[in-house]
This record gives structure tokens, sequence and C-alpha cells, in this order.
DNA sequence: CCGCTAATTTAGAATTGTTCTAAATCTTGA
DNA sequence: TCAAGATTTAGAACAATTCTAAATTAGCGG
């Protein structure tokens, strides 16, 4: 299929994908919708829910692949806040993760750009980080 | 056994483990004399590994359980880096972690103190929060 | 000191999250 | 149209962790 009549958000799956090497399947357009629809930082399990919503068929395996090629293409972020399951986020501008100890919630949290001078030994060459903040969120502070 | 004839890093960890209702046994002993020897953030299996040399009789529940313990009676921290198994660190000041990308080393690396005001939304509370810098250690980026 | 109670350790089973495998299906380009 | 390669699928395999039930150990009141 060439690019031709798809809206624009399908054209930069397209894109992103082809650009590694990779091809849109329907699987891997609804994995990215799902992601893109509730951005909850949902983990493989429960996009492999939401998305057997529109594709009965997707198997486990196809979630965690697709999930994987996403990530590779540079537009989703696997997400570690504890020890269980990887969550993942499309949001691939710069930012932290508030983590609510109490109900679980994750969240999106700015940061203030370019992070502090963190000073590495000499030779250390930094590619990426992460910034994971726990806490309690409003909703579970005010229940107590 | 009352608090007497203890090395003080001994008689610290008792105080600490009393105060959370926890005693001292030989194997929490063991578990935190490994973190504290080669602080290297090993992986429970790790510790599991090293702490086998002195107590062979020890098992890998215990190790779990008495890592457990030390977290929470606040002379440990559990470090996820990555997708893979939780390590640990008994530095319990403010510090982040570096991650070799390519040889999976883990080091301690200093913060800025008291980070840079992180705008959380209104009500949240924020406990503690954690910085995971990945990318190439020095050897790594030698080899190359 | 004895025995009671609760904490701890232990081996192994169970669970959870993820990756692997091999066969079937689909795409793409010649 | 066909062959080659990519992708999907179900289910097995695997790794990390937690759970379970029984045995051991430690502290405490009498």
């Amino acid at each position: 299929m060439k690019a031709h009549c798809q809206p624009p958000e399908e054209q930069h799956l397209t894109e992103q994908l082809g650009a590694t090497g990779l091809r849109l399947t329907p699987q891997r357009q609804q994995v990215y919708d799902v992601l893109l629809h509730k951005r909850d930082h949902p983990t493989a399990e429960e996009v492999f829910i939401r998305a057997k919503r529109q594709l009965p068929e997707i198997s486990h395996a196809t979630v965690y692949n697709c999930l994987d090629a996403l990530v590779k293409c540079g537009l989703a972020r696997p997400v570690t806040v504890d020890r269980g399951a990887t969550r993942f986020c499309p949001n691939m501008s710069q930012h932290g993760h508030f983590h609510c100890d109490v109900c679980g919630t994750v969240l999106d949290v700015a940061l203030p750009d370019g992070l502090p001078g963190i000073a590495l030994p000499p030779g250390f060459q930094p590619e990426h980080y992460e910034v994971a903040i726990h806490g309690t969120c409003a909703d579970c502070a005010r229940k107590k």
C-alpha cells in the first residue's frame, strides 16, 4: 500500500515504522491506537485486552511484538515504575512519571528541561534518563 | 540477645530491624553483609549465590525475605533499572543510578540536592524519586 | 529451666510477566 | 503469479518472584 488517503496520524505511523524497516499492519495500528486513545500507561496485558475489542483474533505475543516495534521505531517508550509489568507510553517528549503507591496510577509530569548537570565519572556517555516520582496522588491523598 | 558486644554496624542492623518489629537473624545479617561488601547492585539471585558462601543452607525464599526486611526497615533500596531482575543497594543517601546498556553495570551517581522543582498537579504528594541514567560506561565506550 | 507463641527459614509449588518456537498467513517485489 | 521474507498465532518455555505448609528457632511468662 502506498501512502495515500491516510489520516496524518496513520501516515506518521507508516513513516516511522518504514524508517526502521518495519511494516504497517492492522495489529500495529490497533496497538498504537490503544496507546494514543487512553494515555494511562497500560501494561502489555491491558493493551492486549483493549486491542481485542477491535481485533478479537489478536494474540498475546503479537501485542508484545507490536509494542516492541513501536518502541524500536520511536513511537512509544517502555515505563518501569515498579517491579510489576512494564507499562507503555506514547508521549515521546521529555518527561518523568509520577506513580501513586496507593492506587498505582501513573501520570506524566513535566521536567525542567535539560535536567541539572548530573556529574558522571569521566568517559561515561549518557544516552537518556528516566525520572520516577513515587508518592500519593490527589485522589488517594484526599481519601486518607 | 541484648545489644551488647556487637560491632557498630551490626548494632545498627539490630536497631533498624527492631524499630520495624523484625528480628536480627544470621540470614538477615549475612544478606546485609553481602550488600555492604560489594556495592555492585546485585540481583536477588546474585545475593543468594554470595550469601551461600557463608551460609550454604540459605534458601532462595529467605534471600527474598531478608532483602524485603532490609528494604522495610530502611537499610536497603530496590533498584529497577531495566525490565530484568530487581537489584539492591545499601546506599540510602539520595542518589541516582547510571546503567550501562552494553555491559549492564549499575553505578551510583550523585544528584544535585533537592532535585529542581518538578511541578506536580495540586494535591499530589511526592514521597521520593528515582533517577536512572542509561548510556555507555567508560570501559565499554573505550572498546567501541 | 519449661513450654508456649509467634517469627523465621526452608523446599518446592504456583504465579506472573515475558520471550521463544514452529507453523500458518500475509506482503512485497521480481 | 511466485518466491522470499515479514508477521501473526497458539502454546510451550523461561525467568523472576511470591506463596504454602511444615520444620526450626527465638523470646517470654511462669
